[in-house]
DNA sequence: AAGTGGTCTAGACCACTTG
DNA sequence: AAGTGGTCTAGACCACTTG
């Protein structure tokens, strides 16, 4: 075994001190001046040692005021019978249900817009590239703090004299519109990812530049096997677990 | 607007020029030496813009070589199909059935054991907190490189006297094995969540501390509504999509 | 006012890669 | 041998928080 570096040895100290429960969470950590003075190190080696720490989520550093162990925030359980017509039926959205059920109080911001439709949306949604899509992009925010972002996009010709191109698009969501328009939904694909946020997904999300963020991509299919929608959606990665229940077969 | 620190600023340059294609995937970044001149700072500071980079995921740093614009892997795709009874009968485990697909090779170290049953899979299992369960801890690798994590665990009283207390399970795995002694399978629920890796989960899979993992948690039923397993996942995030295809109702 | 984390400069040493 | 990234020391300055 070759020798770890100091920075790496004052990492693991800190780590087995919070593993051990010795300190706890939300408790704070020795200062910085303390970790030099104990190690005999420069600062730049304690930071180095922090940002170890720091990037495996252990803990939250608040400037001016020290480092903290992070308490683990309560998970959003995102489940698929989130998306069930007898849901829809009931007026509820995806994101408000949640609300309702985590207690906590849900604010959207919503831009409506179109565009032409770009190399991607085009395969996804079989249509030409540069066809008119129309686009909906919501920022989803909990007690105040953001926390998902959500693009829906839908070819326009779906779209056009319809409450999906309002702001409020109705009960039940865009979902139930296009339902009420005879595009009847079959099943949904969701494919699910993890990655570094972005820097402007980490502007928005108001997350430090690479923390991972959960990415989820949902195709919609109506009865005649067409995609309706495409909606790609940003979860900030701690906050949120997504559930999903499979047949056995 | 705040004047951004010096660090941020250069970042901003380098993430600039890799968007707009003027650093292509695969091509070295400038030296530390270079953006030291160029910026009129100190290595220091070039290393932290460098740090900002790398944790978006955009660049890979090889110590005696360079920086990289970074290659974006191929995914490899975790879809729900390959859980069915038609793909267990016909032989196939999962992550064999991956390797056959993505035309790489698959190696598989698999550690059997048995141990008294900690709370949470006490509460998971439905079983009494100290009841025996044995334990499948497998280290899943894609032509040498350690991708997943993978960690089963079943109340002994199932498994005793079964090929799923040996190494090789046998064609169709421990699910195939469970319904031949009489556990029919009903379904499966999946919790998805991602997160920084922990220290020894970045040793084994060889990934920078702190890297994203996607944490996949899937409960299998009988048709009788107990569990009967529960099987741990931890994937390499950027090199994994999970999908999930849904019934509209 | 005193303490905190964050970032910086200037210079050093080391392991590793490249030609 | 020359160049690379990674980490370190010692000291500085700043914005912010706490009592």
């Amino acid at each position: 075994m070759s020798e770890p570096s100091p920075s790496r040895r004052i990492a693991a100290d800190l780590r087995q001190a919070i593993r051990s429960g010795e300190y706890r969470p939300g408790h704070q950590l020795p200062s910085g001046s303390v970790l030099m003075a104990r190690y005999g190190v420069a600062r730049q080696t304690v930071q180095n040692a922090i940002d170890l720490l720091r990037a495996e989520g252990l803990i939250l550093g608040r400037t001016g005021a020290g480092w903290f162990v992070r308490e683990r925030p309560t998970l959003q359980r995102l489940a698929r019978n989130r998306l069930s017509r007898d849901e829809r039926a009931a007026g509820r959205g995806t994101f408000t249900t949640d609300a309702a059920d985590g207690g906590w109080q849900p604010s959207v911001a919503v831009t409506i817009r179109h565009e032409p439709a770009d190399e991607r949306t085009a395969t996804e949604l079989r249509i030409a590239t540069g066809d008119e899509v129309l686009v909906r992009e919501r920022i989803m925010s909990a007690d105040g703090h953001p926390v998902q972002l959500a693009t829906s996009r839908l070819p326009r010709t779906l779209t056009t004299g319809t409450a999906i191109e309002q702001e409020n698009t109705g009960p039940g969501g865009l979902y139930a519109r296009l339902e009420e328009a005879g595009h009847q939904l079959h099943h949904f694909v969701e494919r699910v990812t993890s990655r570094p946020a972005a820097a402007d997904e980490s502007t928005r999300l108001r997350l430090r530049p690479g923390s991972p963020v959960l990415a989820r991509t949902r195709t919609a299919y109506d009865t005649t096997g067409m995609p309706v929608e495409i909606n790609d959606m940003v979860l900030v990665a701690d906050r949120y677990e997504l559930i999903y229940e499979l047949p056995a077969n």
